[in-house]
RNA sequence: GGCGCUAUCGUCUAACGGUUUAGGACGGAGCCCUCUCAAGGCUCAAAUACGGGUUCGAUUCCCGUUAGCGCUACCA
């Protein structure tokens, strides 16, 4: 075990999108693997044949693409351990439960799903647990061999002692002991020849080497089910590590009810990967200080299962958008031109010429926190203003304005160098010889330019807008809001 | 119901028995900067669920209560 490369896995079930909880189980798995220089596995979990989505897969791939949360082994990915879908592995888990029945750990059972309902009916009726009553663990050899022969439909049960308990060691929770009493005899292959997860989950785990199972607490209570099976196959148990859940504003398990729960949700919201995982990472895990930005790499490079917490986490949206403004900030004018192109296209801007482009971000850079938002606040350096906010005009349009303005049109356009300097010199120069506040021209000339009254530093706008421009809106301005 | 897990500001969390008037961040309030809005800086309000132990000393260890969640399938 000691000088063992470590191999962890995602194992979802391809019964729809991403969940984002999901997303962090993988993420935590990715990271200990890589910070460990181990590998990190992608299997598919799709043993429950009515709960199976077509292009639910491709989607899972898809999307763990997007987030960078790259995998050495999958599906689509050989590494000498596979097929890495469970559905194609059938035989092997058929082979080993003909191992466990041969060796007495395991039986075959014929009861009907009728004849189960009613025990769980009359159990829970005296107030017991309910579980199987091990009928058909009493049947003689001879007895199960013809009725399986005879092509009657059964399954396969696991044997669990009915006296003592197990105590295991889960490197978040410390020990856990469960009573076998309260474990039932698990089915370990369906009447349809698919294994369930227990069975599926401890082979699988065992043939590709798993060194670390990091996944959700909601497992937690069948692990001594999976030990028992170790301990019947003569396995090493692989180290556990049971992850504190994800919630609900209201506490209760991360649901669709209340919020968006599939990662491409967030994708398509505008949400950065970068913020995404920084964000997810933090539900449970931190580094021990004060930081808070945080890139894949240094999660990478401080990751440890000792410093993730056990109490639940409630996904907290607001300061999710503050990530993603952070991480916003801190990309590079061009990257940010790349993810906001596809937005200003459908609002049907397009030519728009690309050093233009980055001078306007690189002033609206610190005001988005999506790209969504960058074409809405910014529209007007790409097309004439609409409409103009009423409120600012009543406030900020006065009777002397529109002579006032038409002067500095004057002066903008006797400048040789147009610059945000020269700009700013002109206009605090024009309302020093009209005797008036230097915002009485700010305000109006904002208003006039982008219809708002907030927006970017009013000389920087002046001047990615350009001469031209400039001078034109404000006549126009000028004209229509003459108030003589 | 049974079993298990969990319990620090509204939220994410720090503190690995004493350095703590319980620290940081988001959100909230206010101030500064300033042509507005952001961004940034500063300040404030805000928590150890409750009750017992153990200890010279408990947020930290133990027990109980309470609450929340999970599991209790031929679902994962």
């Amino acid at each position: 075990m000691i000088n063992k490369q470590v191999r962890t896995r995602f194992a979802p079930s391809p019964t729809g999108y991403l969940h984002v909880g999901g997303l962090r189980t993988a993420l935590y798995n990715y990271l200990f693997s890589k910070h460990k220089n181990g590998k990190f596995i992608l299997r598919i979990e799709d043993t429950d044949q009515t709960r199976k989505v077509e292009g639910a897969v491709e989607n899972l791939i898809e999307t763990l693409k997007w987030a960078g949360i790259d995998y050495d082994e999958g599906p689509d990915r050989d590494g000498g351990y596979g097929p890495y879908t469970q559905s194609q592995r059938l035989n092997i888990y058929k082979d080993y439960a003909k191992q466990l029945i041969e060796k007495g750990h395991a039986y075959y059972c014929f009861c009907t799903p009728e004849r189960l309902d009613e025990i769980r009916k009359k159990q829970l009726a005296a107030k017991l647990n309910p579980s199987y009553d091990k009928y058909c663990a009493r049947l003689s050899k001879e007895e199960t061999q013809k009725r399986v022969a005879n092509g009657e439909k059964h399954v396969i049960r696991m044997k669990v002692p009915t006296d003592g308990e197990l105590m295991f060691e889960d490197m978040i929770r410390g020990n856990v002991t469960i009573a076998y009493k309260m474990l039932d005899d698990q089915v370990l292959i369906k009447s349809d020849g698919f294994p369930t997860y227990h069975l599926a989950v401890v082979v699988d785990d065992h043939l590709m080497n798993i060194t670390h199972i990091i996944r959700g607490e909601e497992w937690l209570s069948s692990v001594p089910k999976h030990i028992l099976l170790y301990k019947y196959f003569g396995w090493e148990v692989p180290v556990m590590a049971h992850l504190p859940l994800l919630l609900n504003p209201d506490k209760s398990k991360l649901s669709k009810r209340q919020g968006d729960v599939a990662v491409e949700d967030y994708r398509s919201k505008g949400y950065l990967k970068e913020a995404i995982l920084n964000f997810i990472a933090f539900l449970g895990w931190n580094p021990g200080d004060d930081r808070e930005i945080f890139f894949i790499d240094q999660l990478i490079k401080e990751f440890s299962l000792e410093r993730v917490g056990k109490s639940g986490a409630v996904f907290n949206i607001e300061k999710l958008n503050w990530l993603n403004q952070q991480h916003i900030k801190l990309k590079t004018n061009e990257d940010l031109a790349i993810f906001v192109k596809p937005h200003l296209q459908t609002a049907g801007l397009i030519n728009i010429e690309n050093k233009y482009l980055l001078n306007v971000i690189s002033l609206m850079k610190e005001r988005m926190i999506f790209p969504q938002d960058f074409v809405e606040n910014s529209i007007y350096f790409f097309k004439e203003p609409e409409v103009f906010d009423e409120t600012a005009i009543s406030k900020h349009w006065e009777k002397e304005t529109s002579q006032y303005e038409n002067l500095l049109c004057e002066r903008l356009e006797s400048l040789n160098e147009y610059n945000k300097t020269s700009i700013e010199d002109a206009v605090r120069k024009l309302s020093e010889e009209l005797k008036i506040k230097t915002s009485k021209l700010i305000h109006p000339t904002r208003l006039a330019l982008s219809g708002r009254q907030t927006g970017p530093g009013l000389f920087e706008m002046m001047e990615v807008l350009g001469k031209e421009i400039v001078v034109k809106r404000l006549r126009f301005a000028a004209d229509k809001f003459n108030i003589e």
